[in-house]
DNA sequence: AAAAAAG
């Protein structure tokens, strides 16, 4: 890289910030942005780097110097650390006129431009991997057809598919359809709300009788725990019918406490049922009670999006039976129908912090009726870039609500959250709290820098599930990208794609198409897929509890996982300290592509080599729910500064480019 | 220290 003005220098006035959890203390949101429109960077002075190969440079500095701390887990060493053998040669074509001068080049008129005469050149070139292979007239491996010698076939003889012969399902046509608005029964699911459109009369003003749903639920067994612990039957009911009928230790130990009203602080594995264990609690509180417009009593707050759509989507049949209605909030989907929705009133909210707070501000929202608050994997919600927003919106609910914070770790900032807002905290663990799941396998792997990337594709390309986490944004598109170069249908999922695509990836990753998710940590918390049986973590977690969190994605609900993380030899004594206060034991073992261990966690299947390309999404008819069109599509998220004071960065991008100087 | 969370 040569050396460039940095784009960001203009932040050099020295102006001295003071830290951003104090500085944000008894500002709102509002003028925390306002604030932050208009704030620079702090700036240390570029003091003058000296080389003795080179001039002081003394305005900015030079890109490779100003990296001396980079660690080479993310150096982009090489593109490809195949040997220059195996590396397909990318070569270019050959481009047959050079020069600007429009005038120096042959004028060729379409039919007096030389003929290439491609029947004699023997071979056809791909530009992909430099092989040369026959062309298609001189393959001898199957038969030639001219177009109009291909032998006929039995196509006539092939039974046509017509849409009328089709015995399997009722056949409609247009006329006869049945009448579309009011018999719509036999469509209807009985757990989902049949919205009618209002009539005349009730357009005009007269009470809208809100129908009751007629729901059999079928019966439950008399032992039924749930019910001991004191839910609803409609609620046990309905649980019952997908199976679930035994609570798991951390809905046991909280469910009793939450019900009585107290305020609960709740510590499950990962994996363990914590969305019921504030959830059924929270429905049957609000169940049966009045909901003003605008003003929302339950609200359970989430990190991220997907993490909201997925407690969304877990809550809504049971909320439907206890007559509890729900909505999602959170960026990147339209604002009118949370906004109308919340017009309306609905009982309860499911939110991630930034949309709540721009639709409480906007006077969309009112949290002054919430009665009961929940925080999910409230540790992360309580750490630097979260606590604001979160004490703003608890800020905003009565003091005497009930308040319910749920995590697999409970620590951080989790105290202060705590004693300002809980009353009394019942605190509920299951296990020792550290442990993770006794199914889960765990590797630590020493290995040779120029190897990850091969050691990464071994890994990923075994059959099944896998999630590869990396540290960064950047990092999850190239590595994604080198995987699915080498053979492995890979894709990256990260907060700074849009949500549509996050959307797409994660339902991609969801049905099986794409097998190997490549993500930044915003995967790492509460994203529930089935069968994930490895997790790789190609950068290794910032600190113990990211471990346990992108750990706690594989071996779901009883199920088996191994979780395999990469460590540059720099990096092992570190995850030999994440790992013993993380409480897994493994000890870290050199290993090399090829090595046996890595055959045998991937069931000795091997990348191919060849290059492939994501599948395209399949087209969502009918969808409901599973993300495909629940949020806007090709809107992009925020930028992943959004809020961060000093000039903005570009998405992701290398790091240090805002101005700051590398020396401490 | 990065990522996430509003557009």
């Amino acid at each position: 890289m040569t050396q460039h003005h940095q784009p960001d220098s203009e932040s050099a006035d020295g102006r001295i910030k003071k830290p951003r959890h104090k500085k944000y203390q008894n500002q709102s949101y509002g003028e925390r942005l306002a604030a932050d429109a208009t704030y620079d960077a702090p700036r240390e002075d570029p003091k003058p780097v000296v080389r003795e190969d080179s001039k002081p440079v003394v305005k900015g500095y030079r890109a490779e110097q100003a990296r001396p701390d980079r660690s080479r887990d993310d150096r982009p060493v090489r593109s490809d650390d195949r040997s220059s053998d195996e590396r397909p040669r990318y070569e270019r074509t050959e481009r047959p006129y050079a020069g600007n001068a429009r005038d120096d080049r042959p004028a060729f008129r379409r039919d007096d431009r030389p003929q290439q005469n491609r029947g004699d050149r023997p071979y056809a070139r791909t530009e992909r991997d430099g092989k040369q292979y026959p062309r298609a007239a001189e393959r001898t491996d199957r038969p030639q057809y001219r177009r109009d010698d291909r032998p006929q076939g039995d196509r006539t003889e092939r039974p046509r598919f017509n849409r009328d012969d089709r015995t399997d399902r009722p056949q409609y046509r247009q006329d006869d359809r049945g009448p579309r608005s009011d018999d719509r029964s036999s469509y209807r699911r009985d757990d989902k709300p049949f919205v009618r459109r209002p009539s005349q009369e009730e357009r005009r003003g007269e009470p809208i009788r809100r129908e009751e749903p007629v729901i059999d639920l079928g019966t439950v067994a008399d032992d039924n725990q749930f019910a001991a612990l004191g839910i609803a039957p409609r609620l046990v009911q309905r649980l019952a019918r997908d199976g679930i009928t035994a609570p798991f230790p951390i809905q046991t130990a909280t469910i009793p406490d939450a019900l009585a009203g107290r305020d609960v602080l709740g510590r499950g594995q990962t994996g363990s049922g914590k969305t019921l264990g504030f959830g059924l609690p929270t429905l049957m509180r609000l169940s049966g009670g009045h909901t003003e417009s605008r003003r929302p009593r339950g609200m359970i707050l989430v990190p991220t999006r997907e993490l909201a759509m997925q407690v969304h989507d877990a809550l809504e049949p049971l909320a439907h039976v206890m007559n509890v209605s729900l909505k999602l909030i959170a960026g990147g989907l339209p604002y009118p129908k949370q906004i109308e929705s919340l017009r309306r009133g609905v009982d309860l909210l499911i939110a991630t912090p930034g949309r709540l707070i721009d639709l409480c501000e906007q006077g969309a929202a009112d949290l002054g009726a919430v009665e009961v608050a929940v925080l999910d994997e409230a540790d992360h919600m309580c750490d630097m870039g979260f606590m604001p927003a979160v004490t703003t919106l608890l800020d905003m609910t009565p003091p005497e609500g009930q308040r319910l914070l749920f995590s697999a770790t409970l620590d951080n900032d989790v105290d202060k959250i705590v004693k300002t807002y809980l009353k009394d905290p019942v605190q509920h663990s299951t296990e020792s709290g550290q442990a993770t799941v006794s199914t889960m396998e765990h590797h630590l792997l020493v290995i040779e820098p120029a190897h990850k990337q091969s050691l990464t594709a071994e890994l990923a390309s075994r059959d099944g599930r896998t999630i590869v986490f990396v540290r960064t944004k950047l990092g999850a598109d190239r590595i994604a990208t080198q995987l699915r170069d080498r053979g492995v249908m890979a894709a990256a999922l990260h907060g700074g794609l849009t949500q549509g695509m996050r959307n797409k990836t994660l339902d991609q990753f969801k049905d099986g198409s794409v097998p190997v998710l490549v993500a930044t940590d915003v995967a790492a918390r509460g994203i529930h897929v089935d069968d994930v049986g490895l997790v790789v973590q190609a950068d290794p977690p910032a600190e113990h509890k990211d471990y346990l969190h992108r750990a706690g994605r594989t071996a779901r609900a009883g199920g088996k996982g191994a979780v395999v993380t990469l460590l540059l030899p720099h990096q092992r004594r570190g995850m030999i300290r994440m790992a013993e206060s993380a409480g897994v034991k493994a000890e870290p073992v050199r290993a090399r592509p090829g090595d046996e261990l890595v055959t045998e966690l991937t069931g000795g299947t091997k990348p191919s080599g060849y290059p492939v390309k994501l599948p395209a999404p399949k087209p969502q008819r009918f969808s409901k729910g599973g993300g495909g069109k629940r949020f806007g599509s090709g809107r992009p998220g925020r930028g992943d500064n959004r809020g961060s004071s000093g000039p903005r960065r570009s998405n992701g991008g290398p790091r240090r480019t805002d101005g700051k100087s590398y020396q401490h």
